[in-house]
DNA sequence: CGGGACCTTGACGCTCATCAATTGCAGTGG
DNA sequence: CCACTGCAATTGATGAGCGTCAAGGTCCCG
């Protein structure tokens, strides 16, 4: 908990809203200075419970988080995924209630930070506050790219929609990241992120495999030809608002 | 265009913002400053295109209004529905382009707000940026609400679940409207919110109507019999954060 | 009175859900 | 080293829910 393993925690949350809005070190130093609690945290455990008033906003440091809701049959359906750099939690810092359940898809670090902490710092640092109002609108963007994902297409084009997406997020802060990349969810929870079931999900793969488009073996997922699965996910990476100065070149490059 | 002029057409938009937080009068001053341009439009226009970096944001004083996505075979998903008080282009507010475009229902009456005199209102006015940013939240769970409905519920379930969302928001704005309200979407419209065809949705409210769950003729909904409604919805408003302010009472009366 | 949205209804078929059985694989303990 | 266990992946058979196509019907407006 000293600052400078706060900083180094924070470094990819830090290194995310600098990419959205230009950071002063008065900025940095601020969000060093937030007496964050350094968590691990194992595959599966809840984080937050829906309607849960936050006192802790939480930042992923490494692994994948879900978030999800319940319907009444019992179905389950995973409104987003969170990767290193993602905050959980931005109701909160709005004094409302969790609106689903958050839930680790992986092991993970978290990072957890007193939310009025966190609010005080967006009040105080504009900067930090316009980073976070656009992180928390891109979120909302993704939100409705999915709806259109799973309200107007069909299995294989929802799948390799997602596909792409979860393949460009990852490059964005793993700027070594081939084509080939961790795909940590079960068949039965990418259903749940398409409004599928495990078994569609599994024959929908297996054509994509067919196709050549990917392979996919024990949680590794490989892009075998991006731009073909693009066009078959009818891809457009503008609604994740990624920042112009990210390298986006050899998005398309696919040795494995 | 005189001040008084604006804070009549303001009105519902102060309103809800003032329920979400207190705004003293020196907020509510600055909004009632805000350089508007009042305008009146028909059913169909189109008000933002997707892409497009906003240089007013838009207030929705009467009339609805939706915001939608069109993917590759033409198909269209309605990803929101805005109504009286409603705000479009929080985007813009943030420099990003519009994830969505944006177009009329009805004939309706909006105001147009310069992007950067709105912003700065919410820099100088803490309390206003507050409120703006839980009415983002707001629609951002709302989007999450509507990704499960239409990942995870049926035809039937997912009609009811809008039905009573579209209800329950009229009576926010209106507290005269009664169990029966305007709803004015067209069988296809309905279904391109709801991720179904024109011809699905008709037999989905017949259903309803057989039920004597509901009563639908010409653009007028009335809800017959509010609980079973809801239940039949998988119906919780807590999504919506309704202020606790307001008068939630008489939720279930029902005469028409 | 004609035209154009929109609603309504039937017949048919495809996508995807459901049910069920089998396989493969990783961990665990004997 | 090999049963034993448990979860995930895989595959087939079957059918329901919803889409598609097509043909009126109704209402409104000019």
């Amino acid at each position: 908990m000293s600052p400078s393993l706060n900083a180094a925690s924070l470094a990819p949350f830090t290194a995310k809203l600098a990419s959205r809005c230009e950071l002063d070190v008065d900025d940095q130093a601020a969000l060093a200075a937030l007496p964050v609690i350094e968590q691990r945290i194992d595959a599966g455990e809840f984080l937050v419970r829906q309607g849960a008033i936050g006192e802790h906003c939480i930042l992923v440091v490494k692994g994948f988080v879900q978030r999800h809701k319940i319907v009444a049959n019992g179905g389950r359906q995973i409104v987003a995924i969170l990767m290193e750099g993602d905050l959980l939690g931005f109701e909160a810092l709005a004094g409302l209630g969790a609106d689903c359940h958050a839930q680790s898809l992986t092991a993970a670090r978290i990072l957890k930070a007193p939310t009025a902490a966190l609010a005080a710092v967006l009040r105080q640092r504009p900067a930090v506050g316009q980073a976070m109002w656009t992180e928390s609108l891109t979120s909302a963007s993704v939100f409705q790219e999915w709806l259109a994902n799973i309200g107007r297409r069909d299995a294989r084009t929802r799948m390799a929609h997602l596909l792409c997406e979860l393949s460009l997020r990852q490059r964005l802060f793993d700027k070594h990241a081939q084509a080939s990349f961790d795909l940590p969810l079960t068949q039965e929870q990418l259903g749940d992120v398409l409004g599928l079931t495990s078994v569609h999900v599994n024959r929908t793969l297996k054509g994509l495999s067919r196709e050549d488009l990917i392979r996919y073996e024990r949680g590794r997922m490989t892009i075998l030809q991006w731009e073909k699965l693009a066009a078959a996910g009818e891809f457009d990476d503008v609604y994740l608002n990624v920042p112009k100065t990210l390298d986006r070149a050899g998005r398309g490059a696919v040795p494995a």
